[in-house]
This record gives structure tokens, sequence and C-alpha cells, in this order.
DNA sequence: TGTTTTCCCATAGAGTACCATGTATTCCCA
DNA sequence: TGGGAATACATGGTACTCTATGGGAAAACA
């Protein structure tokens, strides 16, 4: 299981690459999947969450019914599986965040990757700076923000 | 087992001829036919469902009873294979819809391919906004969006 | 023979690979 | 221990490939 520490900030250039983190990739690179799994935080947060495209079969296999007629899980696994995107890496480390990931999480020019265990988040850096210093900034909105 | 990720809008030309997203079409790609099984959702949508063929093998075979006499999964099996058909993709990864499918979902121009981890939908994508934010204006979404 | 289905070609645009550059870090050796 | 070479990494640009899509020709069907 891969393990993701760290904050790094990355250059996004125009056409929506960017860098993923040196660290990272050699966590990713033991999969065989040859890049990453990423879709909007679920935890309501303005941004994305990355993990290994293992961890999606694993979800994928738990959710699998023997029964299709077992209708229960189809709502959760509309929810989840429609909005995640698997993006592979280019031969120099980079993948391309489609617009809609990026207008999910409001990043423009910079992308932060922050490590929290067994994924990661990416955010944009004002953003993610206003989530962790609540009051003192400015904009904040800790919760209420969409 | 097929991993499907993502929402993919592509165009119904006026034969009735849509392309299968290529990341879909990889997936398909490792089982022996060439092509998509669909159906009428199960779950009660207005869509499609669609998936490898193997997996319906799969559920043929776990449906099976040793005694001939056994009837429990009769109606099971009638509701479920006997809307099932098996479209072939053609040399540029289309398949054609067949009207009574189209019709099944309301679909016209454009369909949405809904990756739903071991299998898909497929919607018309006015359906499928109005079946994610129920009953309002638009995206708006008061309280239930999480 | 008319109709439907399948195949093939053309094209625009998006996605991917490849190459080049600058900078910081690491390694090696005197 | 200082300096220089080699490496690793982030970043920018460009050329090529793939995908989606439309149209038409060939083939199958009735």
């Amino acid at each position: 299981m891969a393990l993701f520490t760290y904050t790094f900030v990355n250059k996004v250039d125009r056409k929506g690459r960017v860098s993923v983190p040196a660290s990272f990739r050699n966590e990713l690179a033991r999969q065989s999947f040859n890049g990453v799994a990423v879709y909007p935080s679920i935890d309501g947060s303005r941004s994305l969450t990355g993990c290994e495209e293992d961890v999606l079969r694993q979800w994928s296999d738990n959710y699998r019914a023997d029964d299709p007629f077992d209708t229960d899980t189809t709502e959760k696994r509309r929810k989840l599986f429609s909005a995640v995107q698997r993006l592979p890496l280019d031969p120099d480390g980079r993948v391309l965040l489609p617009s809609e990931l990026l207008a999910h999480a409001g990043i423009t020019t910079h992308a932060a990757f922050v490590g929290m265990g067994h994924e990661f988040q990416i955010w944009d850096p004002a953003t993610y700076d206003a989530d962790k210093n609540p009051e003192d900034g400015q904009s904040a909105a800790p919760e209420g923000d969409r």
C-alpha cells in the first residue's frame, strides 16, 4: 500500500499538465497501472483526491453482486465511479487534469499535492491555505463554501 | 475484471451509431467477444446498462440450478436475458443502438456513458442531470449536496 | 431491386510522446 | 573539503498519434 507524505506545489501549464511529485510517483510505481486515479473529494472540500488504481479495483470488487437484481449498490457506484478519472502518467511524470476536475478544485496556475497517507489530495494553493487558517486570512469559508 | 470510470458524453449520429469511449473499449478488449452487452437497467432508472459478455456468463452460471424442476430463478432469468442485446463494435469503435433501447432511455442526439465499476450505464444527458439533481431549478443543491 | 447493415475513408481536434532547457541536488575525486 | 561532473526533477514547446464523427461505398438482406 502506498504512503503519500509532505506537500508539494507544482505548476499547471496552459494545457493543464502538472508534474506529479517524484516521491508520489515512486509510491504509485508499484502497481500495474502507470498513473493515478483522481476524483472530487468526498469530504466536501474544494479539492481532488488521488489514489492508486488498485484501491479502486478493490472497491469495485467489494460492490460486485452475484445477482444483478440486487440494486443496493447502484446508487453508490454511480456516485463514485462516474466521477473518477484514471489519468496516465506521461513519460516525464506529468498528468493532464481534465477541465472539469480543475474547475471543481478551483485550480488555475498551481496545484498543491497534499500527502494523506494511503491517498493524497490536490488543492489550489490559495484555497488550501484559506482552509487551513479559517479566520485570520480572508475568505476562509471553513465549510459552507459549497 | 473490467473497471469503468468517469462520464463521457458522445454524439449519436443519424444512423444510430455511437462511439464507445476509448477507455471503456480498452476495458472491454480483454474478453473474447468484441463488443458490449446492453440491456435496460434493472434499477428502475430510465437508462441502459452495459457490461462485458463474461459478466453475463457469470450471472448465468450463478442462476443455474442442479435440479430442472427448481424454478426459483425462472422469472429473473426471463426478465434479464430476454432483454439483453450483444452489440458488436464496428471497426471504428462504435455500436449501433437499436431503436428499442434508444426509446427506453429516451436517447436522441447524445448519449452519456457513466462508469459504475464493473459495469456502466448509458443515459440521455438531460435525463441523467435531472436524476442527479432531483426536482430543483438546476444545480443549486440547497442541502442535499453531500 | 430497394432497404438495411457493415465497412472504409476523411478530417478536426484533443491527447500523447518526444525533445530541450534551467535548476537544484548528488556523487566523485583530487 | 572544495569544485566540477553527472544526475534528477520540474517545466516549456512541438510534432505526431489517437479519438470522435460525418459521409459514402460495398455487402447483406428481404
